[in-house]
DNA sequence: CGAATGATCGGCT
DNA sequence: GCCGATCATTCGA
């Protein structure tokens, strides 16, 4: 794995049209490698993107927009690409997606696993936890944890100078034959749609979720 | 207004 | 493998 202190390898936000692809799945897909950051509290923590998991309405049962619904909650699902969409998850976990495609489209990506590259120690301090690094970020309620990124931020554009997380792109795409689809996790109810395999994982990374 | 429900996690058996 | 935590959101009365 290259270092992301490597000076050689370059540090660029992901542009409008990265975001804004109609296609989610492609999308989600060639998320895996790119590098989330934030900055919160005055500290910078990063991570390599391991773990993605496409959401597409209207057709997709497992999607909170599915048929569309649009509430207050999941309105921001509709917002253009590069819009932040974090819910709370059985009351107790922050869950962050990457709003997709154009204005109107309820496409996002959760964001599941990545694998910690920068402010480590003050991940730890927010996970509170003993025991490895593994457990950090592996699952999309711990790197949220991790990252700090919290309901209260739902609908903040990445693309903004001014926002406090976004993605990069630095060079660490992983062999296409290493990015492996697999079937979504925690969506049993949503019948046919919970077979498809819109999950993405970095095969044989580490802290990609058990 | 009340009741049901999770795109999870960690601890225990 | 199972189960409880814990609450915003949603829907129906």
């Amino acid at each position: 794995m290259k270092s992301a202190a490597n000076k050689h390898s370059r540090a660029i936000r992901l542009p409008l049209s990265f975001y804004r692809n109609p296609d989610v799945l492609e999308v989600s897909r060639a998320l895996i490698g790119k590098v989330i950051v934030s900055s919160i509290g005055d500290q910078i923590c990063s991570g390599i993107i391991v773990e993605t998991e496409a959401y597409r309405a209207p057709e997709d049962k497992a999607s909170h927009a599915y048929d569309n619904r649009c509430t207050d909650r999941t309105r921001v699902m509709f917002y253009r690409g590069g819009h932040a969409y974090i819910y709370l998850c059985y009351g107790i976990h922050h869950l962050f997606n990457i709003v997709t495609g154009p204005r109107g489209e309820a496409h996002a990506v959760l964001l599941r696993a990545i694998e910690p590259l920068e402010g480590l120690q003050t991940m730890r301090k927010r996970r509170t936890i003993e025991g490895s690094d593994r457990q950090l970020t592996n699952g999309p309620g711990k790197l949220s944890e991790a990252l700090h990124l919290k309901t209260k931020y739902t609908g903040i554009d990445m693309l903004s100078a001014e926002a406090p997380f976004w993605i990069e792109d630095r060079s660490l795409a992983p062999d296409p034959s290493d990015v492996q689809a697999t079937k979504r996790i925690g969506v049993e109810y949503s019948e046919e749609c919970a077979d498809w395999p819109w999950r993405f994982i970095w095969n044989g990374n580490p802290w990609v979720s058990k």
